[in-house]
DNA sequence: CTGTATCCTTAGGGATACTG
DNA sequence: CAGTATCCCTAAGGATACAG
């Protein structure tokens, strides 16, 4: 045998967030399901350029299976898919806000002016605002027919 | 030639930072410089069973051009090396935060009760305290002969 | 369109020996 | 103690072809 790689289940909060997300694409695609509503693998693909087919269908499986998606039948075409952020993984719209929030501070462009502006003087509100948005999108993306 | 990498700069927030604490260590070693005060090089080590010396050196390098650490001399050790986070890197506690907090919502052991309470009910203060906290830490840490 | 299946390359990182 | 320097190896991921 190899050596085997120890299966210690992780004491450290961050190192759990890093297990599930700390990896080149993971977060990225949970953005695009959370916070730009990009609930389909075309979408997802557009959206991530560089990213292959096969590494974000492992990614898919991989939320999936922990929880973080819910992967359906599009209601508007019976042949296609939707992956549905759960609740769980709306629950990282805070840390996702405050991530964006220090990149705005840093200087990067691409962040709305208002946004930062808004998370400064109201974060709470933002934050409830944005996982209202999420809720009515994805309700949406239930309804049969939309 | 290999086919250039595109150079693009990052236009995405949350590809910024990956990019800079969007690996295996990284992050890790942030939330121990930030959270808990482990400053010195064999702190950092001690308290990441399996990192190796050349990455930490690597990941402390990069920190320190990116603006997220400072290396000073121990004023407590002349002959060792302190790594103090900078304004930069402190900014980062909401995010640490909030991730901290869902990993705890997720079941992670490991999490303070009361710091899940806390957050729930008070987080502007919880974060404001814990930056205090570093704050003086820092301080005690610059100061001559601590 | 939504994946699977391969193949192949590379960067990250573990282990370890060694230096100021 | 605080790194530097190697060596090596594996897992992550890019490219592409193909299948349901």
């Amino acid at each position: 045998m190899t050596k085997s790689r120890k299966p210690t289940p992780p004491p450290c909060p961050v190192t759990y967030a890093l297990e599930i997300f700390g990896d080149r694409w993971t977060l990225l695609v949970l953005k695009d399901l959370i916070l730009e509503a990009r609930y389909r693998y075309k979408d997802l693909m557009a959206a991530n350029s560089g990213l292959a087919t096969n590494v974000l269908a492992d990614r898919l499986k991989r939320l999936e299976q922990r929880g973080l998606i819910e992967k359906t039948r599009d209601p508007q075409d019976g042949r296609q898919f939707v992956y549905l952020p759960t609740g769980t993984a709306i629950g990282l719209i805070p840390m996702l806000v405050e991530m964006i929030a220090w990149s705005a501070r840093q200087g990067v462009s691409q962040v709305p002016p208002e946004f930062l502006e808004r998370i400064e003087r109201d974060r709470a509100g933002l934050i409830a605002d944005l996982t209202e948005q999420v809720e009515r999108n994805l309700e949406a993306h239930r309804a049969i027919g939309g």
